[in-house]
DNA sequence: ATGGTAGAGTGTCTA
């Protein structure tokens, strides 16, 4: 079985993307972030044509997840049990939601960026995680569960392409760093470093994909049962390039049968 | 400290 996760910066504007990338590196379940779309803009009927099933949670225009799925989505659940809101509840921010796929229980997360760490948004970040922690904590030995996305963290200096440059803003500072690794400390595992080193993000401008200057970012959290399944993981650097390209690469985790 | 680019949608906001 093969799990992605890609923030994929607008589904609508990457669905021709999505859909070749699918097929191109034979995807059984996807998880996306940043969809920026409501369910009734996205009939996706060339997903289905594929053979997959997909579950969104639609929002505004920055937020959205989603998980496409080709071997089951099943017990969809949009955010998890105690998920603080944050903005208009006319217009809430869908950053979590959950399927079954195959006997897996996938999380799409899209941690809150923060903005800077003066911002609200930053202790908002930080409280989102920690109800996160809280609800994912039962999970670790239940059956096989993982907590996918774009963290927004970066775990270690090695995770950013300029430590000196980023050294006030958002994604390093030690309590995000802490919120990180309360995951690994309660017994989930990041499955995806060991296989697959180097940068998940780069930045729009500046050429910083070309230059290689980009931030670690997207994560595979698996609980003890799952992660005994992983073989292997793979970021996609290729769907970052050329034109029409998220500022996210996709990442893969294989998982045996 | 600012700005560079991209995507949502027409005003800026967000990342």
């Amino acid at each position: 079985m093969r799990l992605a996760t890609w923030n994929v910066n607008s589904l609508r504007s990457r669905i021709d993307r999505v859909e070749a990338f699918l097929q191109r590196h034979d995807v059984d379940v996807l998880a996306l972030q940043e969809t920026k779309a409501r369910e009734d803009q996205l009939p996706l009927m060339g997903l289905q044509a594929l053979g997959y099933d997909v579950a969104v949670a639609g929002v505004n225009q920055w937020n959205g997840v989603a998980v496409v799925s080709r071997v089951g989505l099943d017990d969809v659940e949009v955010g998890f049990p105690g998920m603080p809101p944050y903005g208009d509840p006319a217009a809430p921010e869908a950053r979590a939601i959950a399927a079954t796929c195959g006997g897996v229980r996938v999380w799409s997360l899209y941690v809150p960026n923060g903005r800077k760490p003066d911002d609200p948004h930053y202790v908002y970040k930080l409280d989102w995680l920690a109800h996160l922690r809280e609800a994912a904590r039962p999970w670790l030995e239940g059956p096989e569960l993982a907590l996918v996305g774009d963290w927004n963290i970066c775990p270690t200096d090695d995770d950013v392409f300029d430590p000196a440059q980023f050294k006030n803003s958002t994604h390093v500072t030690p309590p995000e760093r802490a919120a990180f690794q309360g995951f690994l400390d309660d017994g989930y595992a990041e499955v995806t470093r060991e296989h697959a080193p180097g940068y998940t993000y780069w930045d729009y401008y500046r050429q910083r994909f070309e230059r290689d200057r980009g931030l670690k970012i997207d994560f595979v959290l698996a609980n003890p049962r799952l992660a005994g399944r992983v073989t292997g993981a793979f970021i996609d650097r290729d769907e970052r390039a050329g034109q029409g390209a998220s500022d996210h690469a996709p990442v893969l985790v294989d998982l045996a049968d």
